[in-house]
DNA sequence: AAGCCGGGGTA
DNA sequence: TACCCAGGCTT
């Protein structure tokens, strides 16, 4: 298709669907280069939904690029609790430091130096240029995929490179000249509003008559996409370790994980093994501490995207009660109140279990 | 190219 | 249960 055509067929009637039914969110109030970024990182595999409350409590916090770089990565990382990927964070911290030293605090208004800043990759800068600075850059995330692999019915694994190539072509020819902005939203609005994953709405679509998908009838086949793993159920077990009032925490290594985040120790449970003697065996393995299991607390299940964990958790104690633990995982641990959980980044089911304790 | 990295909403 | 999400980094 030629690209006048592309733009008479498909960017002007999404750029006019945009005008009068994207919704009100809150990076929409103004496009900032910083606030433009913020969004994007923390949008990366998370929904809008879940970024809202967290994105308006980070501006709240931290309303300017200087105000993240003079922080502590601890407490971008306890706002950060949560939302998962815990890396993006530690490369916002990283980039503020970068564009405050060597850009003055300004964002480069430059494809290649955007790409050279952590955490930023193709799509990311691809939103900053357009996005805040209205510069003619594509971007392609998982709503530009599926919507063009239904437009022209694109039969190749989207997983594959020349596939991803002849996506990426399609969204620069689909730019109009000064509007990226508008029209790079559009595309991932049209995506989460209407050319959803399932059960597309074909029939309040403004790009339903250049769609080659919708006309053959195979939408739900696109994209074609190879069939993912299936999540394995694994059993887990960690031990609330008491000693005069105070809880034991352990930090978990910076790589990896949910590095760098707090927790319970504890660990997975061998097969046949008995929860409880799973636990002392894990606090010997990584702490070298002889503890002895009391009461259970609960058990609770939590999902991962490769595991379904049922965690066992149970109160336990130093036998005897002098002993200092030898790091053989965890990178640091502290002896804490209970009030002093809330300065701690845990994984989401950690923070389950914390909730429950400050309530017995 | 493939694997790793979270968490919750949804059907 | 399985799939999805305004992806990037590492190997």
């Amino acid at each position: 298709m030629e690209t006048s055509l592309l733009h008479q067929q498909i960017s002007l009637p999404l750029v006019n669907w945009f005008d009068t039914h994207q919704r009100k969110l809150p990076w929409r109030e103004e496009y900032s280069p910083y606030s433009v970024w913020i969004s994007e990182i923390m949008l990366q595999q998370t929904q809008v939904d879940r970024v809202i409350p967290y994105y308006l409590r980070w501006m709240q916090r931290f309303p300017t690029l200087e105000s993240v770089s003079i922080a502590s990565y601890e407490e971008l990382l306890r706002l950060w609790e949560g939302m998962g990927y815990y890396s993006r964070v530690k490369f916002i911290h990283k980039t503020s430091k970068i564009i405050l030293n060597q850009f003055g605090g300004q964002f480069p208004e430059n494809l290649d130096e955007l790409l050279k800043l952590p955490g930023i990759g193709p799509y990311t800068a691809g939103a900053i240029m357009s996005i805040a600075f209205n510069q003619n850059y594509p971007l392609v995330d998982g709503n530009v995929i599926r919507i063009l692999a239904r437009i022209f019915n694109i039969e190749n694994s989207v997983e594959h490179r020349e596939t991803k190539n002849f996506i990426w072509k399609k969204a620069e020819e689909l730019i109009l000249p000064g509007r990226a902005r508008w029209l790079n939203q559009a595309l991932m609005e049209l995506g989460a509003l209407i050319c959803t994953p399932k059960s597309p709405v074909c029939q309040g679509c403004p790009v339903q008559k250049p769609c080659l998908s919708f006309h053959l009838g195979c939408t739900e086949q696109r994209p074609v996409v190879q069939p993912s793993k299936k999540a394995i159920p694994i059993k887990v077990v960690v031990g609330v370790l008491q000693k005069d009032g105070l809880f034991f925490i352990q930090q978990r290594p910076a790589n990896g994980l949910m590095a760098d985040l707090w927790e319970f120790p504890g660990g997975k449970i061998n097969q046949g093994e008995r929860p409880e003697d799973a636990l002392v065996r894990e606090f010997q393995e990584e702490l070298q501490f002889n503890v002895q299991v009391g009461e259970k607390i609960i058990t609770l299940k939590h999902g991962y995207t490769n595991f379904s964990v049922t965690l066992h958790a149970y109160f336990c104690k130093l036998v005897p009660e002098n002993q200092s633990p030898i790091l053989h995982f965890a990178s640091d641990y502290r002896w804490i109140k209970s009030e002093d959980f809330r300065a701690y980044a845990f994984p989401a089911a950690n923070r389950r279990l914390i909730n429950l304790l400050n309530k017995l």
